[in-house]
DNA sequence: GGCGGGTAATTAGCTATGCTAAGGACATGT
DNA sequence: ACATGTCCTTAGCATAGCTAATTACCCGCC
């Protein structure tokens, strides 16, 4: 079960921010798409609504996002990225990078190209 | 950020055993491994010696490990599997493996090849 | 216009998982 | 026999999942 226990080493790797790696994860979604329903990007990130609320009022707390009401829709609340929040995205970003090249450096150049490839397949088997 | 997602869905696809996927993570170690020292599967597992004492006494309410004394030093504790644990552990593997049967249906063989060679590769990485 | 069914977000409440700090039991070396 | 250290546990905190229920709103239809 390597995942879960990837899954905690990148928790750990990430108390530098401030923020949890849920929180970045779903950061990196509404940095990507741009403003995005709660519900839409609960969808994106394989969460319930209620959870996805949380997240973002935590997000919000913290200055990274902030909520804004749909222009047609009363019921629908948009999640956009503050300035803030792109920078603690890019600086985070940094960290994991510099977190990977270290220990990918102890791999050989086929391993890394062969990561590199593995990658985009993983990401099809986790979104489904 | 691939990675959180994938443990998310693993978790959701572990719901029918009853145990969650920390508890069957350590459970594998302690299968693999035989009777282990608390402070041992912590370390595997890595996790602080207290959340596996408390995912180790779930554990043992469902009836999966036992604990055991040490025979020379009284504060050890050993943790074993049950023939249950057994019974559950591969019951758990069967789901997974038709789950990932399942998904990896919609691969190619190129891709389930390179798979299948990426996966030791992430091991070693989350190992440290 | 108003009503009823559906959808979006939130709130409330539960369980599990991670952590640190602090305690008790035992081992070991001086 | 005492001090020190190690192992496990307990206590207490924050976060992340979930479901069920509530609130606010939209839309179609009478």
């Amino acid at each position: 079960m390597a995942v879960i226990r990837l899954a905690r080493r990148l928790r750990l790797e990430d108390t530098a921010t401030g923020s949890t790696i849920s929180q970045l994860s779903a950061l990196a979604v509404v940095h990507r798409h741009g403003p995005i329903t709660l519900r839409d990007l609960a969808n994106k990130e394989r969460v319930q609504p209620p959870t996805m609320t949380r997240l973002v009022t935590h997000l919000e707390d913290d200055g990274l996002v902030s909520r804004k009401g749909h222009p047609d829709d009363g019921r629908v609340v948009l999640v956009e990225i503050t300035a803030l929040g792109n920078t603690v995205l890019a600086d985070s970003r940094q960290r994991r990078t510099a977190f990977l090249v270290a220990h990918l450096a102890e791999l050989s150049e086929d391993e890394r190209q062969l990561l590199q490839r593995a990658i985009p397949i993983l990401e099809r088997l986790a979104e489904q």
